[in-house]
DNA sequence: GTCAATACTTTGTCATGACAAGCTGTCGAA
DNA sequence: TTCGACAGCTTGTCATGACAAAGTATTGAC
């Protein structure tokens, strides 16, 4: 019934913390099916006492998994792997990533990289004043060969010195991330809207084709204001797919 | 500098746990601005000498507003405060729960509520054999006198019986979950498509405008699938705003 | 046989103590 | 003046021990 972790695989020489060689050697356990979806893992005691480590450090070891939506507490029954389909929360990624790590190989055509002085827009998604000189880029995005995005985006002058070459090569975000501003939270909004003339001929669809638009605005951990996104996309070609899970 | 807690706030006698009572009021004055964006906090130590709790307490408090991405903690710096606009994580909420919560006054109408054998796509979303017997509702949504949206939902036949008048007065949601069935995970994907003739009539919209569309299967703790549901919303009226952190 | 009280299992909360690790500022040497 | 070593501060990890609360199973009375 249970596929229980072996003493021998808990390190106390190792760096890597206790609770998280615990955890990841579940997790192992739940993605490859020995642990099936409904089983009860072992209790917290047990599996601390058979581990030779604490119970707080199972316990936190559990609580990982659990805020990644792995286990299921419940108070006098036990816990519980859920269902594998649904896994972590949102993530915060770029575009670009999750089309790299879904195969559709895109590429990215940068129509417009200049810097500009901030509109009412743009500042106030970025809390700076009126006027302020921002780096203005304007791509497009094709994925499979066919357009897919048409993608504005602000950035604060002075976070990044981005370059065409750059911004066809790599995601705003994985650019932002090695300059070490690394976005932590965002709001974005999803909506959606007919084309214009000028962005259906861009896109290859028809005037009045419905198009997603999204905009977003990232902060990172000091509550600094990154960058502001104001995208549309082919609702042919695209969706955003969301994972939730409520505490 | 310090706007702290006083000793007097945490109440041994109340079933709420300390660390949520701290959690709480460290909270508020975030949320109230006695605690500045970017001030560092009390350090868990001091915090916990001076309220007379445990340090693993205070870190606990600590570690939920982490969480919820109201504060952030650098080893060997201290923990600050990060930018209040964000707060937590998406919620896993109905559109009814939405609306009511934000003033706008919402009146669902009643299309259809019927039992009828699932189809392809309800099955799968359900994970239920083709053809078995699932609740069939359409509904109409309005908000502020206005129609909104257009709401297709699939719910298994055993989890609980609907009438008419619940479906009219509670969100789909609500009674799934005084029915003792709680929504903890969900995927959903948002799209777009243009209006066809019958949906714009009854949308009050012209044909081919622009509808926002999402689909969510919801599961309880145990992976149990809840509920599975269609709908179409007016691009023009509504959209979907997501606040994301990532780890 | 039915139902309520009880015992048991399991997670939830909390305290105390200890040491490690990362960051920052100070102070001294070159 | 500059730079490295060091001390001190703060969070990170871990152990041990104890009791509470919620859910489940058993037992016993009727």
């Amino acid at each position: 019934m249970t596929s229980p972790i072996r003493p021998a695989e808990v390190d106390r020489t190792s760096p890597v913390p206790l609770y998280f060689q615990v955890a990841t050697r579940l997790q192992e356990l739940i993605e490859r099916g020995e642990i099936g979806v409904g089983d009860r893992i072992e209790n917290e005691v047990d599996l601390a006492e058979r581990l030779g480590v604490s119970r707080p450090t199972t316990r936190r070891a559990i609580q990982y998994l659990v805020e990644r939506g792995m286990l299921v507490r419940k108070r006098g029954v036990g816990t519980q792997v859920v269902h594998p389909k649904v896994r972590r929360p949102v993530e915060l990624s770029s575009l670009y990533d999750d089309l790299r790590t879904s195969d559709r190989t895109p590429r990215t055509e940068v129509l417009k990289l200049e810097v500009v002085p901030a509109g009412g827009e743009v500042a106030a998604a970025l809390e700076i004043e009126l006027g302020t000189e921002v780096t203005w880029i304007e791509r497009l995005r094709y994925a499979g060969g066919e357009p897919l995005a048409i993608m504005h985006n602000a950035i604060p002058m002075d976070l990044i010195r981005l370059t065409d070459r750059d911004l066809a090569e790599h995601g705003l975000y994985e650019l932002l991330r090695r300059a070490g501003f690394v976005p932590r939270i965002a709001t974005q909004v999803i909506g959606a809207r007919s084309a214009g003339a000028t962005e259906a001929r861009i896109l290859s669809e028809k005037r009045g084709a419905s198009l997603l638009t999204m905009t977003r605005t990232a902060w990172d951990a000091g509550g600094r204001a990154l960058e502001y996104g104001s995208h549309v996309y082919r609702a042919s070609r695209y969706s955003f797919e969301l994972n939730l899970s409520a505490g």
